[in-house]
DNA sequence: CTGTTAGCGCCTTCAA
DNA sequence: TTGAAGGCGCTAACAG
């Protein structure tokens, strides 16, 4: 008998084989300077034994993890499982596993996830930092030695680099396309201003009205479709009501067309409609509706792609914040999906 | 100088506190049978070299590795990324990490995935088979001392648990349903044949058209858009077209909505339509789309915690095919969500 | 080409 | 309440 339930071990292969671990550990590491034979009848063992190395003894050993972090703040999110796809897709490339946690935005969990994972001794780590100023994250990952870059938003004050969006242009090119249409009074709704991304994205909007000479009009009221609708009622029957709305975000957007629908508020007629962020079904909603997109596998992947160069070239890896060689911060820009809902009279489809 | 950009040891933790390894290792385990001062100056130690145990040297001792592997066709997927999002909350309940990887219904990908994660020793695994039909995939995972469960799929003529919707009656709801408003041709329109949920979705189709004596219209020739486009246009320019759509899967439905529109073919009035799989905004379209909604948290959340029961209580978790205590297969119920686009007159929103 | 051996960092007896 | 020592599975010298 054997013993029960547990994984076979390089030296059971050995002494099955009738030859040392050595051996063996150079069989299953490429079987350089073994004869064929012996080559031959290891893997033989190996095979009907179902071995498999164990990782963590190799990992003692000094060897990498092969495994990255991810800290995404929700997984069912679209945007986020869109950028996981595309980092487990460059992780594999480079033999690598995903650990994925989740954070809610979360600061208390983030750091629970952070210390997880370093108990795990990732080799690299992936997140979206639920604030994007937090001296003592920065100052903790910057002492790490754990490669980390930032996805979706900065991690100010530290080496940590960063790939986001350009938020503020995204949100900048839609007011100003609202305001082209001749909108006058342009409503920006969203919620969960305590992000990096939504104040980018109404900082962009701002600048687009000043130089407009309009109303700057911010509700970041919203959760659900509840406080949408509330808000939206609020603010289209009052004596003033706008003419247009940008949605801060995805979801904003689209409490916003269920509202107006519910209302029977004619969009684009009534109200023209510009959202940050595309999502499916867009485009076959009546009207089609017009967003700003984000480059959102190019996100993932390039982040990834940055933390693996970082594996890869250890040199650059330990700058520390300060020194003149500063981290690498990607800004990729958005596109504005031009449809039916901001009053354009582009073909349906 | 200590050494290059690694972590700190318990042993450099003992050495720096003046106390053995042997009282560090009792205080990052709980500070049993260790006095109050020794226990806070350790504990300052430790906080001073930001240590973190490793848990790869934890692992060789013996203990669980706290990780638990999912493996999903796609994370992009909302239904799989959402089960994702449900088996890391109940992972993260257990103090455990969730490996992520993804297999494209490829079972060479899925294989290569399972024996990564076999090294990495995984506590458990959760994963959707590509196949269900797959003998070589079952004799391994009974062989192997791996807890597992499958989700979304059940994996025929093995050990492994599975939590899978009811797809067979929801489909079989969903044609009745159809049926009940007259419709006498009902095409059934998808891709993916292979996959165990659509097999089983086909079948309660034909059911429901068996039993109301109906031609049964299967094209499961859906890969993308185009395909849809000239699947539908096939069958709706034809003498005899359908008086009614039942989708297979999201997308199938919503590139049938968008065909409809496109082709100007009115829903429901021409053709009555019903999907699988509820998403975001079928309530929003005009006309809005009646599904079969699954528990998706449910699955994955129950998949998981099958899994977590069978990593606490090993007792039963031997148990070989063939022995009379059959491995646990869970089947949860769907929910018809009727909506305008089958032709009933439900007030919107 | 092949085997022996010494740790990697931690936990767990066993003594003190 | 504390510490010393062995070993988990593997790899990397270092012999042969």
């Amino acid at each position: 008998m054997k013993k029960q339930s547990s994984h076979a071990t390089l030296t059971d292969v050995a002494r099955a084989a009738g030859v040392g671990t050595t051996t063996v550990s150079r069989v299953i590491n490429g079987g350089e300077r073994v004869s064929q034979e012996t080559l031959a009848r290891v893997q033989a063992v190996i095979e009907e034994l179902g071995y498999q190395p164990n990782q963590a003894a190799r990992i003692l050993k000094g060897e990498r993890t092969r495994t990255i972090g991810l800290i995404v703040p929700s997984i069912a999110d679209p945007f986020f499982s869109i950028v996981a796809e595309a980092a487990q897709e460059i992780a594999r490339a480079h033999e690598s596993l995903l650990i994925l946690t989740v954070s809610n935005n979360d600061p208390t969990v983030e750091l629970e996830n952070l210390n997880v994972l370093t108990r795990h001794r990732t080799d690299g780590l992936l997140f979206a930092p639920a604030h994007s100023e937090n001296r003592s994250l920065a100052n903790m990952l910057d002492k790490l030695s754990t490669p980390s870059v930032t996805f979706d938003r900065p991690l100010y004050d530290s080496a940590v680099p960063s790939v986001v969006s350009n938020n503020y242009k995204g949100a900048k090119d839609a007011t100003q396309h609202l305001i082209m249409h001749g909108c006058k009074r342009i409503l920006c709704l969203g919620g969960e201003i305590d992000l990096y991304t939504i104040k980018e994205r109404i900082r962009g909007y701002k600048e687009a009205v000043k130089q407009a000479r309009l109303d700057a009009i911010v509700d970041t009221s919203i959760r659900d479709y509840e406080s949408a609708k509330a808000a939206i009622e609020s603010h289209f029957y009052s004596s003033n009501p706008p003419d247009a709305v940008f949605g801060l975000k995805n979801l904003a957007t689209i409490y916003a067309c269920e509202v107006f629908q519910k209302l029977n508020i004619n969009v684009p007629k009534k109200v023209a409609l510009v959202g940050f962020d595309d999502f499916e079904l867009a485009a076959t909603l009546r009207p089609s509706i017009s967003v700003v997109r984000q480059p959102i596998v190019d996100i993932g992947r390039i982040a990834a792609e940055l933390l693996f160069n970082q594996l890869l070239n250890p040199k650059r890896a330990k700058q520390s914040y300060g020194d003149q060689a500063k981290p690498q911060h990607i800004k990729l820009e958005t596109q504005l999906v031009l449809r039916n809902s901001c009053g354009c009279k582009i073909g349906t489809n």
